[in-house]
DNA sequence: AATGTACTAGTACGAAAGTACAAGTTTGCC
DNA sequence: GGCAAACTTGTACTTTCGTACTAGTACATT
């Protein structure tokens, strides 16, 4: 009756049926029923491959971290194409901020890494990439503050609801690169 | 039995114990019966006041994103005393984090806006008039990407339990509010 | 003083949750 | 074929929750 067995693609369905959920009821909303239901799994399949709930939320919310750090690679690539660099990450943000429930996720995870300290280095994955990134076309500083000001705009896009004004971040963004440390 | 009456008293109890928790637990993590523990209430007052546990973490937000835009008064006067504004603003921004709990209430406020349309306008409360308020010193665009600027350092000494750069985000602070439009 | 309204406080009830578990099934290995 | 380990699945147990409710108490108004 249980028709073929894949317990990695199964664990793969409960993680991304997580991710899907997040977005819609935040990381504290997560339940095992929820999660099995919208995977399409019986409840004890959750608790078979995840002890506990915060495992199954940390292995979500990892997997989010993974795939919103692995954008950057196509950050990468666009900012060596590009000659406008302030321009480029404007729409790149633009761009990231399309996929609004990834983004959601990567939100949810700052604010539950303040009280799970386990979370941390997951949420400064994104954070990181981009400094790191930022860091061939300025200084460290500038880089940062760079990564900061899209992060609150994206914050701002996402609460509000309302879209980005990627003209003004790009003008913003050519301002803090342009500064010395 | 019941001691003297307060109802008002009682209320701002209930609300001010709420506030306390969300730091602690997060919006959602909000129960009646923890309210009620931590206001040294019954049980029955928290459903006696507000109906349900929305109303309940609605006028907790409510009173925090008040309480949060009441700060920016010290901040208007602050930057009337002082000569250098990205300086003065930088700091203000580390005054603000320092009372953790309000900015953590603050972030959390933004989340739960995204599910909660009738939050927005609480969420917007903080960012609306720290752009105002920046509004006297630069363009529109150059005020919003301070705030954006001032908003995603917040957020990110939060999640990163790490304190702020405030050298560096008075630097990038002079670079956004000269910028042009 | 009486009287109705506002408030208090303890309890109760149904729903939903996390987690545990037992019994059965598939699979890989000898 | 036989067997152990991995996996499946439904159910059951306990806790905790939101909310409702009842019986009583204080207070303002008359």
């Amino acid at each position: 009756m249980t028709g073929r067995r894949d317990p990695e693609g199964r664990r793969r369905a409960i993680i991304e049926a997580a991710c899907a959920l997040i977005p819609e009821v935040g990381v504290g909303g997560l339940t095992h029923r929820a999660v099995a239901a919208r995977a399409g799994v019986p409840l004890g399949a959750t608790t078979y491959y995840f002890a506990t709930l915060d495992d199954l939320s940390r292995a979500a919310l990892a997997h989010a971290a993974r795939s919103a750090a692995d954008g950057l690679r196509a950050w990468r690539q666009a900012l060596r194409a590009g000659d406008d660099v302030a321009a480029t990450v404007a729409a790149l943000t633009e761009e990231y901020l399309a996929d609004r429930d990834r983004a959601l996720t990567e939100t949810e995870l700052y604010l539950a890494a303040v009280r799970r300290p386990e979370l941390r280095p997951l949420a400064r994955a994104w954070f990181d990439g981009l400094v790191d990134l930022l860091g061939a076309y300025a200084d460290p500083g500038a880089a940062e503050a760079a990564a900061f000001l899209i992060d609150g705009a994206l914050l701002r896009a996402l609460s509000d609801q309302r879209p980005l004004d990627t003209a003004g971040l790009a003008t913003a963004l050519r301002a803090v690169l342009r500064a010395g440390a």
